[in-house]
DNA sequence: CCGCAAATGTGCAGAGACTGCAAGATCAGC
DNA sequence: GCTGATCTTGCAGTCTCTGCACATTTGCGG
């Protein structure tokens, strides 16, 4: 690991203006907040806010584009052989061990509902961990990188994820997310046949 | 129809903007381009602009949230009965014989792909037509339009489309798109079952 | 240690994005 | 035609975002 002074203190500063956004945006709402405030929160100059993020809204998701990261690796982690579907089962169910992040994440998710001009970056973080969940596919599965198969298994896959994790942040009751996202999987990989059972 | 001189003058105002904004972009580069010269070039005050749209990212992928729109109307069309797989193979190959349509659709993707700041933009109007696609699937299975299954339908669809149509235009030979989401479709219905055959 | 090279942080100036407001122009229905 | 509703426009002003020059800090070899 080459983590030297220098690049410890750009996460740190990274982390600050992401933080620094995203409560001042809960706070008073993602309009009322300029660039200068979430600069002075973060203890630097407004300018250098910009060499971080290009907007706002870049940085008020940028947990999302970590967690994402972090899904990656935990996915290029799991042993080769094992089914695609299978890692993701529990790679989920290892990322939800800890309580505080959640709670940021649920607040940061309840933001982006309110405020549209935040759902098109945050799509965006998910479409970086499809490629890169598509990259591990490929070399996983022996296939070209720009066959079909990886691509579609990898955005199917996200798409699912997405979707339980929206399901679960929009329940009342927050039971086990790793649960909802059993459902999805299987869902998936029963081919998504019409009509499950109607329910009661 | 209620279809006023009004709303037809407003349709063809926001038209105007959305192919003024796309060409312009396309030739000149979308940094280049001013949201001035986007209305001049419309006919419009660049106040005006700002009713119709609220960014000239925006009014570029305009044409791409029509087309999101035209494939929910059509997807909505299909018999209650087809199975959903049926129905997108079945309205994809519809949507295909306007070649003129094509070209500019090719021109767009191809400037989303050069230009980074577009590709939220181009996300959230795939999101738009999965969010109409399982309302679909929701009435037509009968089920609560919070369950699982439509939703993770919708977007398993959403996505495998988009995968297919990136792909395909990232083809030098354009086949048939048709084609392509056939295969993509057949991954999904077999359940995203691990490495399908090595390839040659 | 010391000094150099590279990477970062910052201030400044300026173009452009975007918004609220109020006034003028246009359409729908009577 | 008259009238209310809707759409367009200009204007003023704030904020976003960028390029550039300069100061500061870090990494590294001497």
């Amino acid at each position: 690991m080459t983590t030297g002074l220098r690049e410890r203190k750009k996460l740190r500063t990274r982390r600050a203006l992401g933080a620094a956004a995203l409560e001042l945006a809960v706070t008073h709402g993602l309009a009322e907040v300029t660039v200068e405030q979430i600069a002075e929160a973060a203890d630097v100059s407004p300018r250098t806010f910009f060499n971080y993020f290009s907007s706002k809204e870049e940085a008020v998701v940028a947990a999302d584009v970590e967690r994402a990261r972090d899904m990656g690796e935990r996915l290029a982690a799991r042993p080769a052989g094992e089914p695609v579907l299978a890692s993701v089962r529990a790679v989920m169910r290892e990322m939800l061990g800890d309580a505080p992040r959640s709670r940021e994440w649920i607040a940061q998710a309840r933001l982006v509902r309110s405020e549209p001009s935040l759902v098109p970056q945050q799509l965006a973080a998910y479409a970086a961990s499809e490629r890169r969940l598509a990259a591990i596919l490929a070399e996983r599965t022996g296939l070209d990188a720009t066959d079909l198969y990886p691509a579609v298994t990898a955005a199917a896959v996200m798409a699912a994820v997405r979707v339980a994790t929206t399901r679960w942040l929009e329940s009342d009751e927050h039971g086990d997310l790793a649960d909802v996202v059993d459902r999805v999987v299987d869902l998936l990989a029963a081919g998504l046949r019409d009509a499950p059972s109607p329910g009661p």
